[in-house]
DNA sequence: GTGACCACCTGGCCGC
DNA sequence: TGCGGCCAGGTGGTCA
């Protein structure tokens, strides 16, 4: 599923490919998709509109026009595919946004969980969601003394914590299990019970874990590839999700359901709880 | 405020 | 071969 290196991923290609160019026409099949506003006012807003920028915060991408910012969550499956207008949309094409010079940008997502929201620009960061996300990892307001604020009156597992959009934006389930592994911190440890010199470790291992993801194009496992169908490199690297066996001490890797979500650990390495 | 649970949704996998 | 059941998982909503 596409987390913040996928996400970083897709809005570095999209730049590449779709920067100024201008609606010619928007087609919604699937309506759910448009969780705001309406689907007729969202096809209505956005003709005749510019790309002005692409940008990013957390998993959500931001298509900046003169008047309005579109945001995007790719959820599980979704995907963006550049093509051309003579092109037959599949029954997982849910939104086609077509481009006065001809091209398409199709919106792909089998499982229908993506949504988009279509806001003016004035006062974005007050609207939902953006006005209940946490700090980019690379926020220089994220410190230990901000997550020890965040997490003290946590009693849930910090896998779950870390999953946790209104603390630290793009961790999905695949990094959180990658970044506790790289902390030596066992999943089931209670939030509020770590110390300054592990959140040290864990605001150091969310930065390297992301930055190397980010590097590598993402993380391609089953659902995911970039807008180009490129797949990331980063399943490579990937040291304990989905492992059978641990890359430091060979033992073999367990896995178990953290707040219902599959969370891969080693026994010998994060101990700790 | 917090945490647990459920719905959304479809493809893949497994057992019968 | 076909069918049913389960699983995967990010987010929002509901309820205790």
């Amino acid at each position: 599923m596409p987390e913040l290196p996928e996400v970083e991923t897709v809005k570095e290609t999209l730049k590449s490919q779709i920067l100024n160019e201008v609606i010619d026409c928007v087609h919604v099949y699937y309506e759910p998709i448009v969780a705001y506003p309406t689907k007729q006012e969202f096809i209505e807003q956005l003709k005749g509109q510019k790309i002005k920028a692409i940008e990013r915060r957390g998993k959500w991408l931001l298509f900046i026009f003169s008047k309005h910012v579109l945001l995007s969550h790719l959820r599980m499956e979704g995907r963006y595919y550049l093509k051309e207008r003579k092109e037959v949309p599949t029954k997982h094409d849910h939104v086609v946004f077509s481009f006065a010079s001809g091209k398409e940008l199709w919106y792909r997502d089998t499982r229908k969980f993506g949504r988009m929201y279509l806001y003016e620009k004035e006062n974005i960061n007050e609207k939902k969601p953006f006005n209940a996300l946490g700090l980019e990892p690379w926020d220089k307001e994220l410190t230990p003394t901000y997550l020890k604020e965040k997490l003290k009156r946590k009693q849930i597992p910090i896998k779950t914590a870390l999953l946790d959009q209104s603390i630290v934006v793009g961790i999905g389930n695949i990094y959180a299990d990658e970044v506790l592994f790289l902390s030596r911190i066992h999943p089931l440890t209670k939030a509020s019970s770590l110390t300054e010199e592990k959140l040290v470790i864990l605001i150091k291992s969310i930065q390297v874990t992301l930055e190397k993801a980010i590097h590598l194009g993402g993380t391609t496992i089953k659902s995911y590839e970039s807008s180009e169908g490129v797949h990331g490199r980063f399943q490579n690297e990937l040291a304990i999700h989905g492992r059978e066996y641990c890359d430091v001490c060979q033992e073999r890797v367990t896995k178990i359901s953290v707040g219902g979500r599959g969370t891969y650990y080693c026994v010998n390495c994060q101990k700790e709880k």
